[in-house]
DNA sequence: ATGATAACAGTAATCGTTACTAATTTCATT
DNA sequence: AATGAAATTAGTAACGATTACTGTTATCAT
């Protein structure tokens, strides 16, 4: 890969998500990070985000809605997706890495690892 | 929602999707049933996908690669993406329904279930 | 300061999917 | 069997998220 040179939308772009617990997407992303900067440009969001997430500081969540939401906590962690307002929040569970072994226990490949996450109704939701 | 009408182009997308097990994209349904019906048109396929996947004949699988897979099997089970080729294979495993009751414990809002797939290198791709 | 190259803004293109429309098919009722 | 209302179709246009391109600007080792 090419030498990572410094860039100040980069920065911008890693901070704002720092802030935000939400999993924001890219336009989302982009439309608050124009606030401080109005002329940076979507692509440069979508770049440094897939930028960000290659080399490992933030995680890109593909959570079955058609959009790729983005987290700064790139802890092993579980999410949760509402089916009424599609919002995603953080999940507290003990680790179930256990489902990988004993899904390889059958499997003649190598398994690196599984995606999970879970959707029902959120707090909010639920209340109304 | 409206009453259904048989269609002959339902019945051979449902028929086409019950002989494979490799979880084939709506492009390839609609390259293969062409074969059958050259003039098929690619929106019929999308629309029956969703119609079939709506009742419960067929299942929509979203596993993270942007593009959904179908699968005539609707028995709940797990599946595996490969990395390398993007081949999709169902996978043996005993259930884990239990992970949804153990994110529920620390959650206020209702979980309805879980999506769960898993990744790595298939044995075709290990072999080379 | 210079120069190589990474990153940028702006825009066009791509890809999977959905929406639209006029014509056709299904099917319950005659 | 003929009728007609409604579902379905083929064909095509539109859409939204994302990626690619291009000429310009910023970074940074020398």
């Amino acid at each position: 890969m090419a030498v990572l040179k410094h860039s100040k939308q980069r920065d911008m772009i890693k901070e704002f998500l720092m802030t935000r617990k939400d999993h924001p997407t890219a336009d989302v992303v982009y439309s608050n990070v124009r606030l401080q900067n109005p002329n940076i440009s979507l692509g440069t969001v979508y770049r440094n985000l897939t930028l960000l997430a290659d080399i490992g500081e933030i995680q890109r969540l593909r959570l079955g809605d058609g959009v790729d939401h983005f987290d700064a906590d790139t802890s092993p962690h579980y999410h949760f997706v509402c089916s009424e307002c599609g919002r995603v929040i953080d999940l507290e569970l003990d680790s179930i890495t256990g489902i990988t072994d004993s899904a390889q226990t059958h499997f003649k490949g190598h398994i690196a690892g599984h995606i999970t996450y879970f959707y029902g109704t959120c707090e909010n939701c639920m209340n109304e």
